[in-house]
RNA sequence: GCUGAAGUGGUGGAAUUGGUAGACACGUUGGACUUAAAAUCCAAUGUCCAUUAGGACGUACGGGUUCAAGUCCCGUCUUCAGUACCA
């Protein structure tokens, strides 16, 4: 019987999903595991052999866990709003539902071959009406909530509007913009309903505010800063302005201090923590308020600045603004005006990109105006220059050239002077930063403390004086969620007087229009001010044609759709309850399922789905929606598969191609190829290539050896570079089994690594021995058949299964599968030595395989009379009695260096190994009468003998 | 610059966490089978010396601790990833 593993592979996929084989359990006794991988964005192009990585790793383990006893819920969905089939539908004029319909198509397909226990009943797909309800619906729950810094959660907006009614906001202590005023209970009452809105949205969890965005005028869109290069559009090279526009805004700041927190208590990587909190960025230290010495004129408030070095004041000689800082134009005096004004106006051409290439030239403008020292009343004159970002902070900072890097060089650079208040320090060459080294001089009643201690009396003195107080500042920024797309989610918003009003849950889900076309509209509208139908009637609940807007009962509804990472930051709950229409899930499937055990997906989401999901958890978490604040208690980061991709040498203005090991030679340029026209020895089928692109046709080629080598390089698996390898044809020549071993066995799961095809051999030719071990050739050389017997294993065989038992259980629960891949070779070269046929071996040596190669191992399963799935086997006891040796080969070392071996009863004590081998021939020969110092004994391992 | 990860044969990578370095696989070489190819099987394969027996060296580099170091400590170099004037 010959292995065929496309005829095993298409049968049992069809049974597993004929059988519903992985459909996760209603909540009972057993205990739960979830294990969930980041759903795919289904794109045209397909899957290709580095997609499959992680899911391949959460399938074996899912598949392990159903082994070892667990309830297991592994789902699988789609994130599929997006970008690229938008752009494809203002291309074609094909509805992105459409495309992306196919391409879910083409995805499912491609991951079915592979073989993985999904539980598809779960399926979610971000851009389904019924899922996206949903994601609308906590969008108004964030609307309804504030948050309280006291509490450190948030809260019902309602509860608010009592505090405001009872005695205003004087003592309320919640994330809000920076410039809400204070009002009284009588004040607050007093306002118009409209008023009193606008107040509430300094509150909300998500708000609408006037935020600067990158504005390409020609593509009609707003573009995030990866889009822009050198100041204009990547695509197309149009120019693209700073521009203020209206958009909603999640108030991710206010739980800052928790999303730190809050790592401490999860299993993710070091690095991905790490860059988390990068982006965090907390930083403590005290703000302090600097007096305008005006002349003439009146400023009701000083200049505030933040620092992280109150305690070195006394040294600040001048004060540095933003450009973009709001005072500067009141600031500046008359005689100064020219020269800031052009500085200005240089700084706001350059590109944000250039001013961060450029960081060593120093550049600056002085105001003329001067701010007062809080604590020696001297005046300090204010600068302004761009190396101080008006995004962080205040956008002002107290300059202090002698404790930093930055103001020390500004302060040479416009000689300005460098008042040193460090003891003992050289200050005449650079800035001294040594927070643990300083002790204050030159400083009044700071004089000869340590950092710690002046920046706590130097607080104190600032609260004393009104002009201060300690403040941590976070770098995390709100986070937009607004987008001039079509293709996202629409907001449950319509507008009253200006003034944004929820659709009540009840209407949910408010479902995408139809639009004519999918661009901005002529006055750049967002492409939802196409729609003819997108107009609330508040009296019937429903949307109706735009026409009947009368701004009484019929509003305009909010044209912006919803970013990317909406759908995508509650998904891994709704998997728990993803068809329930009357909640986003039970309380029921919520208090079993917890949280995910287990999330697999890559690095390059630290900073944005995996920050923002964290964020909307806490949120649900905080309205009691769920029971743990953090979604994922383990993350693992897979690496990336990389493609190997080939390159020819083209002699530089002709059309003459060179081998590899000839291009030394000539003046030529590097053109990728198509690597599926180069063999495992980076031969190419120059036929193949003649007629794969019209510039090869006539071209001629100088061989080395008769052959055309190319080049190898490794970069990311992608279309432009012709590197691309697909699933589906490794699973037609070598089967699933095989592609899934092999992305196993190429390396550890969290590093980047190459793919390169000619490997998979060596686990192609694993599964046909393990194919040979259950059916093997009958004395006479006949073909193998099925034999498989009720024998009694041999000593040795149930060693070898044991010994595999335990590699493979440790390899797991490590997450190391590549090691397990190089057991299951041994443990069947051995069997195969051995030639067992024991069914009590080949049994549970099936269950073991199963989670990485499921198919051949269904198969035999049943050959061996199983009727169910293995899915439903034990996972087979390691037991250490067959393990026991009774001997072991102990090398004997002297002083460390091996000289040969002993072969001992491994139950022997130390004491007499020791007296063995020191009356062994070999070691008296090594000693040469000598009397050893010490006698090492690792017992099973090692002998060293000191001489 | 800062932060994080890592440097082991021709290649991907193992190494029971301080105990025989290079498992397993690819590749290469030789052999068997075959008219031939594919497939399969067997053998060799870190470097150097030696006909063999065997020996020396060897985990980026330089030191150290230890009976024993890829693993621990100190210093240097290199690569990759993230981040970037964060006051």
């Amino acid at each position: 019987m010959k292995y065929n593993f496309n005829e095993i592979e298409s049968k049992w996929q069809k049974y597993w999903a004929e059988h519903k084989t992985f459909k996760a359990e209603a909540p009972g006794d057993k205990p739960k595991y979830y294990v969930l991988d980041m759903f795919p964005y289904p794109s045209g192009a397909g899957l290709h052999v580095g997609h499959p990585l992680g899911y391949i790793a959460s399938d074996i383990y899912a598949r392990y866990k159903r082994h070892k006893g667990f309830n297991v819920l592994h789902p699988q969905g789609y994130d599929s709003f997006g970008l690229p089939a938008e752009q494809y539908a203002i291309q074609t004029g094909q509805h992105p539902a459409i495309t992306t319909a196919e391409n879910i198509k083409t995805y499912r397909r491609q991951l079915d071959q592979i073989g993985f226990s999904f539980d598809w009943s779960r399926e979610v797909r971000t851009s389904d009406p019924k899922y996206y309800k949903w994601t609308q619906w906590i969008f108004i729950q964030l609307f309804t909530s504030w948050f309280n810094h006291d509490t450190q959660k948030a809260e019902d907006i309602s509860d608010l509007i009592k505090i405001f009614e009872a005695e205003g906001n004087a003592n309320v202590n919640a994330a809000c913009d920076d410039h809400t005023e204070t009002f009284s209970a009588e004040d607050w009452n007093g306002f118009s309903s409209e008023e009193q809105q606008q107040r509430l949205l300094q509150y909300r969890l998500t708000y609408l505010a006037e935020t600067e965005v990158n504005w390409c005028p020609a593509l009609g869109t707003v573009l995030a800063n990866d889009e822009i290069v050198n100041g204009v559009s990547e695509r197309g090279g149009h120019p693209v302005i700073r521009k203020k526009m209206t958009q909603w805004s999640m108030r991710i700041s206010a739980y800052a201090e928790r999303l730190l927190q809050g790592l401490e208590t999860i299993d993710w990587t070091d690095s991905l923590k790490e860059s988390q909190r990068n982006w965090i960025g907390k930083s403590v230290g005290a703000s302090v308020s600097f007096k305008i010495l005006d002349e003439g004129k009146n400023f009701e408030s000083g200049i505030d600045v933040f620092t992280t070095r109150p305690d070195t004041i006394f040294g600040a000689s001048f004060m540095t603004l933003a450009p973009e800082h709001e005072l500067v134009s009141q600031i500046t005096t008359p005689e100064q005006k020219a020269e800031v004004e052009a500085y200005i106006e240089v700084t706001a051409k350059r590109s944000e990109r250039d001013r961060m290439a450029d960081v060593k030239t120093i550049s600056g403008a002085f105001t003329g105006a001067y701010a007062e020292h809080p604590f020696t009343k001297a005046p300090i004159p204010i600068w302004i220059g761009d190396y101080v970002l008006a995004g962080y902070g205040t956008g002002a900072v107290m300059s202090v050239p002698c404790g930093d890097e930055r103001d020390y060089a500004f302060a040479k650079h416009f000689n300005i002077p460098i008042p040193n208040i460090f003891e003992g320090v050289d200050i005449s060459e650079e800035a001294f930063a040594d927070k643990e080294k300083t002790i204050i001089a030159n400083s009044d009643f700071l004089n000869g403390m340590s950092y710690k201690k002046a920046t706590k009396r130097v607080i104190y003195e600032l609260e004393q004086l009104g002009q201060g107080k300690g403040k941590t500042n976070y770098r995390l920024r709100d986070a937009v969620f607004s987008r001039q797309r079509y293709w996202g989610e629409p907001f449950p918003v319509y507008y009253v007087n200006g003034m944004p009003q929820m659709i009540d849950t009840e209407h949910l889900p408010i479902a995408l229009p139809e639009v004519e076309k999918y661009l901005p509209t002529e006055t750049g509208e967002p492409p939802l001010g196409n729609a003819t139908v997108w107009a609330w009637d508040v009296k019937q609940c429903a949307v109706v044609s735009n026409e009947l807007i009368d701004n009484e009962t019929v509003f305009p509804l909010e044209l912006n759709t919803m970013p990317g990472w909406a759908g995508s930051s509650q998904y891994f709950n709704r998997y728990m309850d993803p068809g329930n229409d009357d909640e986003i899930f039970s309380k029921e499937a919520i208090d079993y399922w917890q949280q995910v055990d287990l999330y697999i997906g890559g690095s390059e989401h630290a900073t944005g789905h995996l920050l923002y999901s964290r964020f909307w958890q806490k949120f649900m978490f905080d309205k009691g929606y769920v029971n743990h604040d953090e979604f994922a208690k383990k993350l693992i980061n897979q690496g990336m598969i990389l493609g190997t991709s080939a390159i020819v040498y083209r002699v530089s203005g002709t059309n003459q191609y060179v081998s590899n090991a000839l291009k030394k030679d000539y003046d030529v340029e590097e053109i990728r190829i198509d690597v599926n026209m180069v063999n495992a020895s980076d031969e190419i089928d120059i036929e193949a290539l003649k007629k794969w692109q019209p510039q090869f046709e006539d071209a001629k080629f100088i061989l080395e050896d008769g052959k055309y080598i190319v080049g190898r390089e490794v970069e990311k698996m992608s279309k432009r570079w012709f590197n691309v390898v697909n699933p589906d044809n490794i699973c037609e020549q070598y089967g699933a089994d095989s592609l899934r071993l092999y992305e196993m066995f190429l390396g550890p799961l969290e590093q980047y690594k190459p793919w390169n095809t000619a490997g998979i051999t060596g686990v192609h030719s694993f599964l046909k021995k393990l194919w040979k071990l259950y059916h093997s050739s009958l004395e006479g050389g006949q073909e193998g058949v099925f034999n498989v017997t009720d024998e009694t294993p041999t000593k040795e065989a149930l060693k070898t299964l044991h010994k595999t038992i335990k590699k493979v259980e440790e390899d797991i629960e490590n997450f190391s599968f590549n090691t397990s891949v190089s057991t299951f070779m041994i443990a069947v070269n051995e069997l195969t030595a051995q030639k067992c046929t024991s069914k009590a071996i080949l049994e549970p040596l099936l269950i073991l395989i199963s989670p990485y190669a499921p198919h051949i191992a269904e198969e035999l399963w049943q050959k061996l009379g199983n009727s169910n799935s293995i899915s439903t086997a034990d996972f087979p006891k390691f037991e250490a009695s067959h393990m026991v040796e009774s001997s072991k080969n102990y090398p004997i070392s002297f002083n460390g260096k091996t000289r040969f071996t002993m072969e001992l009863p491994l139950d022997m004590s130390k004491e007499d190994v020791e007296a063995a081998v020191l009356a062994n021939e070999k070691t008296k020969e090594q000693l040469q009468g000598r009397e050893p110092k010490k006698v090492i004994v690792v017992p099973g391992r090692i002998v060293n003998i000191v001489g």
